[in-house]
RNA sequence: CGGGGUGUAGCGCAGCUUGGUUAGCGCGCCACGUUCGGGACGUGGAGGCCGGAAGUUCAAAUCUUCUCACCCCGACCA
């Protein structure tokens, strides 16, 4: 607890009276101009006294849930060598993102962008026997990440500060308790900070099928697009929305599979158009729709140890295929696109008009299709006839077509139904705030962190990890919690809990008067912001206040002549007249 | 990594098209005086390798090429 008043007069503080050129989000813009953080290496931010102030306060509250459940923190270098890196081939696997380099010995070295492998080391290095777990530590610490494009001051940098904990237990029921304990300690976390969050379901990605969720904060500038119903409170990352399919329908009495010349429909409302246009393949209930058409896509799978598999995706026509998704999907595979060359060395696809007769891994092609959830037995579509110029109509899944598989890939729309209620889903942004995630025995596997059991048996660890954004914490607080006059703090994080404001001449009553203020508060407990500059007129005064965003600023000006001071919340802009005697007790009330 | 934009004093900008003494303006900063409840005023100051390098030229902030950095949109992002 800081136990002296901050001075303005003598505070490492410059306010800048206009917004910095580079800074495009409210959250970069006010802090840098409210002097609370200062660029100072791309995607590196240095931290000035009220950011400093601030920044710790959001650390403590993180702290101090983590430790109210019993998780213990330790400290890691962020310098690291190569080999736990290499073992689990996260040294090659995370990819440019990773700062490497080189001691003076020419040993490899990096800049840790997150623990596992240190944290697994550690209990493998101290722990052997199930009577340890369960187990969770944590560490608050600088992370690397050698970002593309670093962007919006705090929200996204190279160097930032992270909160991440790894638990540790024997099974898979004990991960399930570690997991649920961070997700409640998370909720009463981002509840402190003043921080509105969604929990959406993430991808497990390559850790197949582990549990996995992401806390978003919502705003429009995020960068993490999700999915929300509008009735029910499910809620989704995109890469992670499960369509819910239609039921099959039965083949009975649909026309037979017929193929039509289709000359000059290079797209799918070409194509549309012109079965609308034609008396023989128009059809009597509706028109036809995009919503009609298969649209099958071929790409390229690049797996980490550089195998290329081709992979057909069949969608409906009036959806894109969502490189997101598909990527999400067909992780740890990387997606390339399918080159002019591919098709001359694969005689057997017609570029253009593509469809089920060709694909599929029994196909003389032999590429794997996978359709989307809502091609289920029974639907007809107009796809592709595998001959230039020709579409075939009333292909139908289950009777002219079979797929090797189906996969969530397809475009999510607003509209779209709810997987769990049906009503319709609407998009949204978010930035993600944190993280927790059951990584199971991934790690444990490749570091050998096992321990015995109470048969004498060994067991590999199960794990989970699980992670907050410190320093992006703050410019989402900041970023949710402003107004076009500056920065308006949550009480718990705020730099101060009030801001006193002196106002007239040095020669005045008003300095001495807040100045015993100051000392009043500051003896009641309060963290107090004392703007004591002399010669600094009121209205850059109440402009500064309003910009550092402290939650109650306190005005002793031309009012202490009938002995009292205005009471201002920054927040609703309400402002009181109170006795002097009365402003310690309305402020610690 | 693609597309677009911007680099001139601590901050915000003009000047560049059409090259020409000593590079300007506002804010901020320093000194003195006046002022003192919504970003005060006067007078006098300090502060610049015009992002960097190479070139063209008698002469480059200005033209050319290359490079670096930052911002935005995409790609990427435990």
């Amino acid at each position: 607890m800081r136990c002296s008043v901050l001075r303005m007069s003598t505070l490492f503080l410059r306010t800048l009276r206009e917004d910095p050129s580079d800074a495009e989000v409210a959250s970069h813009r006010l802090l840098v101009r409210a002097g609370y953080i200062r660029r100072a290496a791309p995607g590196g931010f240095t931290w000035l006294p009220l950011g400093w102030i601030t920044f710790r306060n959001v650390e403590r509250i993180v702290r101090e849930e983590m430790d109210r459940e019993g998780f213990q923190e330790v400290h890691f270098p962020a310098l690291l060598p190569r080999e736990p890196y290499e073992a689990t081939g996260r040294w090659s696997d995370y990819g440019d993102n990773l700062f490497r380099l080189k001691d003076r010995r020419g040993a490899d070295m990096l800049l840790a962008p997150t623990h596992e492998e240190m944290f697994t080391l550690v209990v493998k290095d101290l722990y052997s026997s199930y009577k340890d777990l369960p187990l969770t530590i944590y560490q608050i610490q600088n992370k690397f990440r050698d970002e593309a494009r670093p962007r919006a001051g705090l929200l996204r940098g190279r160097e930032f500060t992270m909160k991440d904990s790894y638990s540790f237990d024997i099974d898979d029921a004990g991960l399930d308790v570690s997991y649920a304990k961070h997700r409640v300690a998370y909720q009463r976390t981002f509840d402190r900070l003043g921080l509105p969050y969604v929990i959406v379901s993430a991808m497990s990605g390559a850790m197949g099928g582990s549990k996995s969720e992401e806390f978003l904060a919502p705003m429009a500038i995020g960068e993490d697009t999700y999915v929300r119903c509008t009735a029910c409170d499910y809620s989704a990352n995109t890469e992670a929305v499960q369509v819910a399919p239609p039921s099959p329908v039965a083949f009975d009495g649909l026309p037979a599979a017929q193929v039509v010349d289709t000359p000059d429909t290079p797209t799918i409302q070409t194509l549309v158009d012109l079965f609308n246009a034609r008396a023989d393949l128009r059809r009597a209930d509706r028109d036809w729709t995009a919503a009609d058409t298969l649209k099958n896509l071929v790409v390229k799978l690049k797996y980490p140890d550089g195998t290329i598999v081709p992979l057909a995706i069949g969608v409906p026509g009036d959806r894109e295929v969502d490189m997101k998704r598909l990527e999400a999907q067909v992780a740890p595979a990387e997606i390339e696109p399918f080159s002019e060359a591919d098709f001359a060395a694969n005689p057997h696809l017609a570029k253009g008009y593509i469809g089920p007769g060709s694909l599929g891994e029994d196909k003389a092609a032999g590429i794997r299709f996978v359709v989307d959830p809502r091609i289920v037995d029974g639907t007809a579509w107009i796809t592709g006839a595998d001959s230039p110029g020709k579409h075939v109509v009333h292909l139908v899944a289950g009777r002219d077509f079979t797929a090797d598989g189906t996969i969530e890939a397809a475009e999510v729309h607003a509209g779209d139904p709810c997987p769990r209620c049906s009503n319709d889903l609407e998009m949204a942004r978010g930035i993600e705030i944190g993280h927790i995630f059951q990584l199971g025995r991934k790690y444990a596997e490749a570091l050998g962190l096992t321990v015995l059991d109470e048969n004498g048996k060994t067991r590999v660890v199960t794990m989970g990890s699980y992670g907050i954004g410190v320093s992006r914490a703050v410019a989402a607080i900041a970023e949710l919690n402003c107004d076009d006059k500056g920065l308006i703090w949550p009480a718990e994080v705020a730099p101060a809990d009030v801001h006193i404001v002196a106002t007239g001449k040095a020669t005045d009553q008003q300095l001495p008067a807040a100045e015993i203020l100051a000392a009043e508060c500051e003896a009641a407990g309060l963290r107090v912001l004392f703007d004591d500059r002399v010669g600094v007129s009121p209205g850059v005064k109440f402009n500064d206040a309003e910009l550092v965003g402290v939650p109650t600023i306190v005005v002793v000006g031309r009012g202490l002549a009938d002995g009292v001071v205005e009471v201002k919340d920054r927040r609703t802009g309400e402002r009181a007249d109170v006795p002097l005697a009365d402003v310690v007790a309305r402020l610690k009330g």
